[in-house]
This record gives C-alpha cells, structure tokens and sequence, in this order.
DNA sequence: GTCTATAAGATGATAGAC
DNA sequence: GTCTATCATCTTATAGAC
C-alpha cells in the first residue's frame, strides 16, 4: 500500500491556500509560494499562468470542498438546530488549522484591490453559503426548531457573516473560545427569539 | 472667517486611512499616499519615519475618534436598544463614505502580516468598543430593554463581530442593506430572546 | 517540468541638497 | 519641509535552455 504522489499542483494549491488564509492575497509572493513547494517561483507560471488565474483557481476549489462538506452535514444530520452547530464546526476546524480565516472573508476583505475573476468567485461562495443556511433556517421554522424574526435569508446572511467577524476576532486575540462563543450564542439565540 | 489650513500630516493621515480602509495596509504604498497628498514619497518618512510607525499613529487616531463618538452616543442617548441602532449607524456611515471597511475590522483580517506596534492597536480598539457595548448590554439587562441569554461581554462580542462581517459583505456585494438587515436583525434578535 | 536569466517596475527607506 | 538621487530588495511575468 503505497500513499498516491501529491502532485506538484495540488501542493501549490495547498500551500496557497494557507499563505492566503493566513497573510491574504496581496502578502504573499510567487517566491513564498514556490519555496514552500521546493521549486522555484517561475516553475509556478507553469501550473497558473497569473497570480489572478491561481487566486481564482483556489477560490473555485475552496468553494467546491465547502459546499461538500455542507452536502455531508445535510446527509448526516437533520435537526436544523445541529446543523447549525456543525456549520460553526466547519469554521473552527478552519481556525484551528493553523490559525486560518475563511479563504471567503479573507479575499472579500481584500476586494477591492481583487481581479474581477476572484471577485466573482467569493461571491459565489457567499451565494452557495447563505443558499444552504436559508434552507436550514426554512425548515427551522417550519420544523419550530428555530425561531427567528424576518426572512430566513436575512438571518442566514446575518448568522454568515456573524462567524467570519468573531473567526477574524478570534484570530486577532488568539482566543479560539471567540468563535465558539459567537456560534453558541447565536445558536442559542436561533432557540428562543419569537 | 478663513478656513484653518489643514497640515499635511493630517492630510497624510486621512489619505492613508482612506486607503487602508478600502485597500488594506498591505495594499497601498507611500507612493499612492504621497501621491494623493501632493508631495514626494520620501517627504513622507519626514512625518512618518516608517511605515509601521504610520499605521500606528492611524490605528491610534482612529480609536480616539471612535471613541468619541461612542461618549457623544453615550450622552445623548439613553436607551439601550437606540444605543446599539446608533452604533450600527457608525459602521453604516463608514462603508457609506466610499465604501470603506471598519479600520480595525481590515487590520484585523491583515493581523498575520502586522507589525507588533499596530497589533497592539488593533486589539486596543476591539477591547474599547467591546467595553462600551458590554455596558449597553449591562443597563439593556437590567433596565429589561434588551433580553438575551449568556453574559452581556459574550453578547458585546458577537454583535461587533457581526457587524465587522456584515460590513464586508455588504461591499462585496456593494449593497448596504446587507449591513442595516444585519444590524436590524441582531437588535431585533435582542428585543424578544429570552 | 523545472531551471536560469532577465525584464520592467514597485517597495520601504536613507542621504544630502535646497 | 520638500526635493532628487539612490539603494537593495521584491514583485509578476516571459524567454529559452535542459
């Protein structure tokens, strides 16, 4: 039994991945990039032709790895209520691996110096997010699991960005308990608002 | 009746403060800062002897100022849940002056990159506003004008974290209304939690 | 696929003239 | 106070050898 080679994409994928989680897009370089993988910054050309095309390829496999564990949270749990709780869960294991943010709240706090093609991909990530908790907080109500006022939208959008302010908190103060806290209260408050 | 002549170092401040909220520490140089100001990049360490230096002095003055509109919310209002609707306001009149992101919000999400000396700031600024809602929060208690469960800090947290995410999104999406439906919901979650 | 070499420009910062 | 000149380094990106 032998582990299958990473590729050399998918390790400048990853490692990618943790340099913008952790510093953002506009603080790392092809050269932090390329050292990390053992090659060299020109060899990155080769895989992505542009910074841009490799922050738009990242923000496309970001989304699509969330969006399945999503699909596995609704295969695997019912209750609206736990459903919520296993959403926060999905950000602080994020949290916890090495101090990261959410990819999604990292580049939309940089937007504004963002190539069109990467502003397109975060908001896609915050669509298919608030998409999947608007149905959670639908059959919330419609189950009388939760209780909230105004459109499940609206409160989906809210409950979204709640989690990517306390993670950033969190992150600041290096108080993981931020994030957990912001979740239950948030949880708790989905309990028992008329 | 003329005009007092505004100095260039706060011409300076204001400029960089501009582009950090909407670009980023990370994102801007002293070229672009200069360039705004009217003056030479290397006039700029005359005012400011390094860029650390400047964000400090930034992060500082935009503390001082925010507080100050929390102590003139203070005074004239007394309600606890206006209070809050007045806060949410602040964030609304920031990202409605071009488009602009909380500095501390924009910092924060950067922290991995900072040098200490803004750190500092950074997490000065969150105590300072985290106190002042948790006070909101004491006399909402007490005075029963806002409900909610756990300790009043544990809500202080969540509802700034929330606005901080609220506010991002709202310009990724260039839609302000995510914001103010972020704000109205977290008051109205407030009113009828038990 | 990875390298070296190179381009063309930006960056934070300093020295010293005016 | 503001400038020009300069520095050493970094940045994204391309060309072409191996």
């Amino acid at each position: 039994m032998t582990a299958a080679p990473v590729p050399t994409r998918e390790k400048l994928l990853d490692a990618a991945e943790e340099l913008v989680q952790t510093r953002g897009y506009n603080a790392f370089s092809f050269r932090d990039l390329a050292k990390r993988v053992g090659i060299r910054a020109a060899s990155v050309h080769h895989y992505f032709p542009s910074k841009a095309d490799l922050g738009r390829r990242l923000m496309d496999r970001y989304r699509r790895k969330f969006g399945a564990a999503l699909e596995s949270i609704t295969g695997k749990v019912r209750d609206p209520r736990r459903r919520l709780e296993r959403f926060v869960g999905l950000f602080r294991d994020t949290l916890r691996r090495g101090d990261r943010l959410c990819l999604c709240g990292m580049l939309a706090t940089e937007y504004a110096t963002l190539p069109a093609r990467i502003r397109t991909e975060v908001r896609r990530f915050y669509g298919d997010s608030e998409t999947w908790l608007t149905e959670v907080f639908n059959e919330g109500r419609r189950s009388k699991r939760l209780r909230f006022a105004g459109k499940p939208a609206a409160a989906a959008r809210t409950f979204f960005g709640a989690l990517e302010g306390a993670m950033i908190a969190a992150r600041a103060f290096g108080d993981e308990r931020r994030l957990a806290s912001a979740g239950q209260w948030l949880v708790q408050a989905l309990k028992t608002t008329a």
